[in-house]
DNA sequence: GTCTATAAGTCGATAGAC
DNA sequence: GTCTATCGACTTATAGAC
């Protein structure tokens, strides 16, 4: 996996991971047959993780959970799963980078389990607008913005620590107070972009 | 470029380089050396069409630009540097998932040009959420917030079309007017997540 | 400056001994 | 199942003719 994350599919070399992995090339054949298979089998196995991390938070979602208890759920489930995969965004990075083939059997897959419950949560916001209570902000820029924020913490790591050096002048540390801190920061400009003021 | 662009630096090679660009390998080792010294070049290039697109439109900003102006001239810039140079955003996404190492210095020359302007909205932030206007968010965050929901709008594109065609069931185009319609979403999310409510 | 031909090296994969 | 040794394909890079 940490061949793969630092150097890609195409970058990563079979005898490095064999060193790695204390065997040789032909045992890694033996098991995986080729290059490309291990690579799906990494990706399989880092996934597996993320998704389950999702899995656990999500499903205590129900249909009744108001637009404040999502938002809040989503942004703390999707920063921990990433925190916890520190994998996943490298690898993730690549794939969309090489043009994010992988990606619409992943939506397929998530629509399966969720679809209703983004069906729900859609005739809500919409329900909401109508009402005053939200602001007419297409659910489609909510999603995205929501997911850029959270992503950004990780994508865009190696930014945010130069500019933070520069700027603060201090070494800023990825600990679990930074990602208590993004959690709050991305749930607040969320919610208080869709929420109307006073709207509570 | 366009080679780079769908392979990455390890995955591209020098004769499909060749025949795209209508001369043979030795032509290309004459002029650049190197693959890696081609590679360079090419994002020398695409970096500074991104920076000069960046200059151009940042270079309005002043000291005397209150906190509304400030995001709305950043965001709409990022948005069409982005859209502008559609081989950097994957050019880019691969630097970042190779460890980033190009990152400092870019950060570095950044700094250099608006690390004042930088330090003065900075100041003013901090002056604002005194007076109660703003609220006491970490100016960091906000820098994050900002650059992940404009990243988003190009990076997360595989995921984006697909979940779009799937929950809205129609194609999403990425046109001028889904770009608009970024520019604006960003925009109120980022002053509404940092501006009090009635603080106008 | 531009080409053909090939050198030099790398890497994934496998044959075959144990 | 695990190893050593090596094959064979591919790729960058260059030598040398024109």
């Amino acid at each position: 996996m940490q061949e793969f994350v630092e150097k890609g599919p195409s970058g990563a070399r079979m005898q490095s991971i064999a060193d790695s992995a204390g065997v040789n090339k032909a045992l890694i054949h033996y098991y995986y047959r080729s290059k490309s298979q291990l690579y799906e089998a990494v990706l399989q196995t880092v996934l597996g993780g993320v998704w389950e991390a999702i899995e656990r938070d999500v499903s205590s979602l129900s249909k009744q959970d108001d637009i404040r208890a999502v938002i809040r759920v989503l942004v703390s489930t999707y920063i921990r799963a990433l925190r916890d995969n520190p994998g996943f965004p490298r690898l993730f990075l690549r794939e969309l980078a090489d043009g994010g083939r992988a990606i619409p059997s992943l939506v397929d897959n998530l629509m399966q389990r969720y679809g209703a419950l983004a069906a729900t949560m859609l005739a809500a916001l919409k329900q909401g607008v109508r009402e005053g209570k939200l602001r007419p902000i297409d659910p489609v820029h909510i999603v995205i913005n929501v997911m850029g924020m959270c992503a950004a913490s990780f994508i865009l790591r190696p930014i945010i620590t130069a500019v933070h050096e520069r700027v603060l002048e201090r070494e800023l540390r990825y600990d679990d107070k930074f990602f208590a801190a993004r959690t709050t920061a991305i749930t607040e400009m969320a919610l208080e972009g869709i929420i109307v003021a006073g709207g509570h």
